[in-house]
DNA sequence: CAAATTTCTTTACGCGCGTAAATTTTTGTC
DNA sequence: GACAAAAATTTACGCGCGTAAAGAAATTTG
């Protein structure tokens, strides 16, 4: 880290007693040159403190070393627990993630593949919004650039779909509660922006129907991405309403959940398994703040790190192929059922 | 958005009948070329879809338009959430935020740092981890860059400081909890990774004494950033310890004040200002999912879009300026009380 | 130890754009 | 309509690096 600054390559490789070409040859694939060589490059390298131009670098590439990722919500802990995961595994791949959050907003989803384009990323990691979509934005953006879609899917866009089971998860909750006492009704959004949502919502009537239960479903109304007031407002309606009448209850989400959860407890409802409770409630996700709501929460876990490395296998896989999969792949995770206190 | 595709600037200079230089300035700034001028260039620019390269365009710059943003946790809403004010305000002024998250390592901060230096960006908003930062490592950065930062203070880094006030923080919180029922006792990690947090405890024990009140402070161990298990945890030990008698409970910010409800709720408390209470329960920060724990949490809002605006004025003046201010700044937002169930 | 192979060096060009200097064209003023 | 000022054009070079080609050097093989 000591020694005069170095300004470019050029000066680098003089200093370092190895010619240009090879000096680039090694920041590209440090393996590629013989040991010797690296040895000394390396030795140069914690004596200069050097590093290639990251424009110049990818200028006169037609692609870069870039990964982006994109998630809907980046304020929604669940995505942002998701992305740092991607993010971890991107670099320990050798790559460059660029992590972009969309807001919820259409236009921001499409404003982030329009920079992520003039990035020439190698490939992209994309959780799409979803129902507020831009779907041709999408479809265009992947036909350019390797993209690999996750937690939620557009049929037929994107390389693959790597994401969790909704059938997994909502047979292993309502199985639960069926077993364990009254079958439950299913809270929702009448109008989710997620297509999980309405896979949730069909695997709950099958799942019921199969019990020889008859379904309820409880569709609350509320548009964009906040959930909890709209779980919350919408509880408070449904109970207005006359329409919230069973005693257990599986919500389409976690934060939804934590929405109907402030909502009981406002109302002086005691939620939970335990006797003299009023209610039960469990929920999809594993939210990382379902653990800490009152109380807390039973819930079906996404395989987060199973999906995350399995995105990216996918990704790296159809960059190195070069070419598109043959066919475009779905991969589904199971849920894993975890018991708290709510049910 | 249609013709045949452009490949350059010259391509596109050539299609619009302007020459490249001309286009290049327009480019650089629209308003530096004649009316006529522009009209013409826009029109081809709907028409051909074309946008400079960016490699190409930031590589023979010595500063681009590149402002980083950098926080201690992208998963934290929190920091999430002004991060996003911090990005919609960075776009508006022209510029292209880069948002990197620390993930409460001080690795990760120093990485986030490299990449940006590499960057080369015009500025960069800085929330340092704050106890954990490297702080020799952050202000070498702050050396090369124009930095101005955040949340966390770290003297005398950075050109300037936008924060919020810490003891009106307190100073409001306390004076509400001593004027509608018992002075509080003031519940925080031993350990806080965060600067503010010994601030907020400062504030707390001069608000109490001049009040004339005797402080109780409780102090909770735990590392790291789960702030809600650590305070869940806590709780259950203070009281288990017979440490926690207080009926009225102070904590140095919302994640704490969430794990410590949490774990009210498993002991069968009843938290709230209501009467039949078992104790009340404050808090600082706002934190967006403040609204929805059970009960609903009073605590002391940030002045989030004040703090945002601010530091992004700060920065640009910095810019603009070409040279650092004279002065290291240190502004403070006073705090926002929020009167919400739990106390 | 000579031949075959791998690796490195030298040389040279190009990527897409910023930008400076000199020149020409356009615009505004009297 | 002549003239000055403003703006656009032409020309030319450079940024830092990737990369190809050809030859030299080092390494491995028999």
């Amino acid at each position: 880290m000591s020694g005069q600054k170095i300004r470019n390559m050029e000066e680098f490789a003089a200093a370092s007693g190895i010619s240009r070409p090879t000096v680039s040859k090694y920041f590209n694939d440090p393996d590629s040159v013989r040991d010797s060589t690296r040895v000394r490059i390396e030795a140069a390298l914690d004596q200069y403190d050097y590093r290639p131009n990251i424009y110049a670098v990818n200028q006169n590439r037609r692609l870069t070393k870039n990964i982006g990722i994109v998630v809907p919500f980046l304020s929604d802990p669940f995505f942002a627990e998701i992305a740092r995961k991607l993010e971890t595994l991107v670099i320990a791949a050798g790559f460059r993630p660029v992590v972009l959050g969309s807001h919820g907003g259409t236009e921001q989803e499409n404003d982030n593949l329009e920079t992520l384009r003039s990035l020439k990323p190698a490939g992209v990691l994309l959780a799409p919004l979803g129902r507020a979509s831009d779907k041709s934005a999408v479809e265009t953006f992947c036909r350019h650039v390797p993209t690999v879609l996750f937690d939620s899917n557009i049929e037929d866009i994107g390389e693959a779909f790597i994401g969790s089971d909704n059938i997994s998860f909502v047979d292993q909750t309502v199985e639960y509660l069926c077993r364990t006492g009254e079958p439950p009704s299913f809270f929702e959004m009448r109008t989710p922006a997620n297509p999980n949502a309405n896979k949730r919502r069909l695997a709950y009537l099958a799942a019921m129907e199969r019990a020889g239960h008859a379904p309820d479903v409880i569709s609350v109304e509320g548009e964009g991405w906040g959930f909890e007031e709209i779980g919350r407002r919408g509880t408070h309606d449904a109970f207005d309403a006359g329409s919230l009448t069973s005693r257990s209850i599986l919500c389409s989400n976690d934060r939804l959940a934590i929405g109907l959860l402030a909502a009981c407890y406002e109302r002086g409802l005691k939620v939970g398994r335990a006797k003299g409770s009023d209610l039960r409630v469990a929920s999809h996700d594993d939210h990382p703040f379902s653990r800490f709501t009152c109380p807390s929460l039973t819930t079906a876990a996404h395989d987060y790190d199973a999906v995350a490395e399995q995105a990216v296998k996918t990704l790296f896989e159809l960059i190195e192929g070069g070419r598109p999969l043959s066919d475009r792949k779905e991969l589904l995770y199971p849920a894993r059922l975890v018991l708290r206190d709510s049910a």
